[in-house]
DNA sequence: TTGCTAATGCTAATCATTCTCATTTGCAAT
DNA sequence: ATTGCAAATGAGAATGATTAGCATTAGCAA
């Protein structure tokens, strides 16, 4: 019910396709998806959804605020639920595990680094790409 | 003579290609080019390299260390001179004019951040999406 | 000067993403 | 419930950046 409202609140029509897209994040043990990502696991439970629309229900989702689209490393963008904390990313380069952080002083000092220079600052992106030290890293011991 | 020796120790061969563009960069007016840009300067100027050369170059460049690679928001690459001072990026939304920074304190917490959630840090990239204040910017008067 | 390997320059191929357009579907007004 | 129509979908073609394949050319060491 929760995402009807949602979908109607962006002036979007409440479709199947929609709807699946919605609550795959909704119910997301993967917060971070690409297209590719989302077409593949509604194939996978069944839902034919096309590709295409894959594409433009992701980006309408984006404009309308209820995802936030993010470029890692690489070619494929990816999205995650929109859930009002910004905060940025850091990505293990061997199994590619994602984790959120957020850190004011950081925020602070760009906000500044911004003004210093002339800039208002509009939106910035900040991805740390590292290795795991944790057993969890699927791609250590 | 020192474009030669830096080839030279990445072993990579001083073709006229790769001393066209490379001085391109070191002569550079614009510090941040994309493939496209580095062609179409070298057609201006009378040098005629193919576009997948300069692909070729740039990338290997890159490898050996002399340029650097970045991705601004948008698809296409950019690359620079890479003189040793990492520095990170703020972009005008408006005019595309790119400015660099260097804050010791956002360097800082990032190894931090990583650290604490078992993290190495290896890299990052930040970008901060702005714009100009500054009649400097094309766009703005 | 010769010879061989690496480099170049085309063009065709890839990959992610977007566009086109004919067909279908949500939904507001009968 | 039924109708009508604009909005949404699906399939495939088109795009744009980047890379791969391959025949030709050019550094450079002997």
């Amino acid at each position: 019910m929760n995402e009807l409202l949602h979908l109607k609140s962006a002036g979007l029509k409440s479709t199947l396709p929609r709807l699946k897209v919605l609550s795959l994040f909704e119910s997301g043990s993967d917060r971070h998806l690409s297209a590719e990502d989302v077409y593949r696991k509604l194939l996978a439970s069944g839902d034919d959804v096309g590709l295409a629309t894959v594409y433009r229900v992701l980006n309408q989702f984006e404009q309308a605020g209820l995802l936030v689209k993010h470029h890692f490393e690489g070619d494929k963008s990816v999205f995650e639920l929109n859930q009002g904390d910004h905060h940025d990313h850091i990505v293990c380069l061997q199994c590619g595990r994602v984790e959120e952080f957020f850190d004011a002083t950081i925020e602070q000092r760009q906000k500044k680094a911004a003004a210093d220079r002339g800039f208002e600052l509009h939106d910035h992106s900040l991805y740390i790409y590292a290795n795991c030290i944790k057993p969890k890293c699927k791609y250590r011991n």
